[in-house]
DNA sequence: GCATATTGCTTGAAGGCATCAACCATCTAT
DNA sequence: ATAGATGGTTGATGCCTTCAAGCAATATGC
């Protein structure tokens, strides 16, 4: 093979990144990420964390499981939860079976903001419907290889 | 194709995720790699931001841009940029050529605090090395793509 | 040159998030 | 029935975040 023609190669393959450059485009990547989720919460005057709240609810679930899911202190998802209910996008339901668990339920208000905040956030991230059905099953795998 | 054939391909292939399935990949990944990031933070005592500002400081840079990077209030960067240096991690040094601008500076110690944190978070990230050339390359080009 | 923006940074106030210790209510186990 | 474990809240403290206001230094316009 000549040189020019490796020179070629070089040009048109370029060099696997190094872990490194990997690891930096991870960052912009999870900050690009937030920043676009931050956004959507804020239009509807939600903070970051309450518009992660809101999106965890698919199902009622106790606080603890909350805070598990959030990786945070109990006490913390309290008051998330606390300027959730009072906006009327959540509320509080004491399990029959065990009166000390609260489930938080998503009102009818608060499925209909998740909904506004999940479609704008598809709208930013374009770029994910536009990838073929190789990338996005390689996509989901690298993700899942990184992030097990 | 057989219909039994049919159910084996799905099974073998299974198919690609919706985009609202990589969007909450995304969103599992995202919150991983700031878990993985405020943990090696919080082994030195600093908390997620701190880190970020250490970081990002390869060369010195002026408060202004930090406060673009991290596309925040300038006001907030002198709090950060002040608890990192009442640690010695870092210092102010006006420019002599507008003296306004103060350049935030690495010192020794804030150097190889950023270091040790680079190595942990490399080390607990350690798919991102066992990835080979092909994967590392598709894996960049995606990320790239998604977060333009 | 000099008055007037403009820019870089800091301060202070107000609110949300994060963690810890202490507490109450409820459930479980013996 | 008593002791211990569990779910949740409260209060204190510190950090992050934004905004408005302000100071110092530089740029701009005449």
């Amino acid at each position: 093979m000549s040189i020019i023609l490796a020179i070629l190669g070089f040009m048109t393959e370029s060099a696997p990144p190094t872990p490194a450059q990997l690891m930096d485009q991870l960052a912009r990547a999870a900050a690009a990420y937030y920043r676009h989720f931050a956004v959507a919460s804020g239009e509807h005057g939600l903070t970051l964390m309450q518009g992660k709240v809101l999106g965890l609810l698919r199902r009622p679930m106790p606080m603890r499981t909350l805070a598990e899911l959030l990786v945070c202190d109990a006490s913390n998802v309290t008051g998330i939860v606390d300027r959730l209910q009072a906006r009327d996008l959540v509320r509080r339901e004491t399990d029959p079976a065990d009166r000390r668990i609260k489930n938080v339920v998503l009102t009818t208000e608060g499925e209909r903001t998740v909904e506004r905040i999940r479609a704008r956030l598809t709208t930013d991230l374009t770029a994910l419907e536009q990838l073929d059905d190789e990338d996005r099953r390689a996509f989901q795998r690298l993700l899942g290889q990184v992030f097990p």
